[in-house]
DNA sequence: CTTTCTGCAAACTCTTTGCACTCGT
DNA sequence: ACGAGTGCAAAGAGTTTGCAGAAAG
């Protein structure tokens, strides 16, 4: 029940908090085998979900098939170069997202974007609040 | 080299824009094949394909592994229940996206969003002009 | 007829998991 | 010593692909 300090975990979240380039779970894998020579690509996986859950890793899903894994905490959007494959941080300056003009100035050429919002829908929290008004569950 | 106008291409096509419900491959095959009981997934996945090449329809990358397909064509962001996996088109009424106090207002619980912009990056653009000013290709 | 597209099944990529063993505590 | 964590290899999900035969033009 109690988490332990394993040399795979720490050196799974060094890898990623060192890393500024995005890394997949691949490249993680092949950064901690400097160190760590035998650590299985399962165990990488397992310590990405385990940092994941404890908010200390950010996974970041883009258009590959891949997941990429970011250690920057703070909130922040991205940009992915869709000729070089390289993507960027973009931090938020004065509270609001970047946007599309700041990006042009800033040189870059956008050609699309994407923009998913995760939560509770109204229906789901209708429900929620059903079961709490009414019948306490028996 | 010609392009063919098959039944398969053709349901797939009539299918996803249908579809309000931005479903997966696997889905946009089961329910090709109420019409077509022999199609088979690599079809389905490369009609899917064809049509995205050609703008015909929208892939949308999500959270979860699976891509989502969606027939809507208008610029529009996306809002994910983490509860019932429902998601939800956002239009852009004004031109402008859709705000965090706007979900609010309509019943929505944001817990967390991803803002990313795919295009080219500084560093490219740069190769790509050197290459146009200095010595066209022979 | 020619050429593209299909169905099928096998291959591939990314990620997860069962199991015996290891190593923190 | 106990049990969470590991390495390994096998399984799973999602997607792609080679090939022989079907069908659109």
């Amino acid at each position: 029940m109690k988490e332990r300090r394993t040399r795979q975990l720490a050196a799974v979240a060094e890898v990623v908090n060192a890393a500024h380039d995005h890394p997949s779970a691949e490249e993680v894998h092949r950064r901690v085998r400097r160190k760590l020579p035998r650590v299985s690509v399962g165990t990488v996986y397992r310590n990405l979900q385990k940092l994941a859950a404890q908010q200390t890793v950010r996974v970041v899903q883009l258009a590959d098939r891949a997941a990429r894994y970011d250690g920057m905490l703070e909130e922040h959007d991205h940009f992915m170069c869709e000729r070089c494959g390289t993507v960027t941080d973009l931090l938020r300056k004065h509270g609001g997202p970047v946007t599309w003009p700041d990006l042009g100035r800033a040189g870059y050429t956008v050609r699309s974007h994407a923009l998913t919002f995760y939560g509770v829908c109204p229906k789901c929290r209708a429900v929620a609040d059903g079961k709490r008004a009414t019948a306490p569950s028996s």
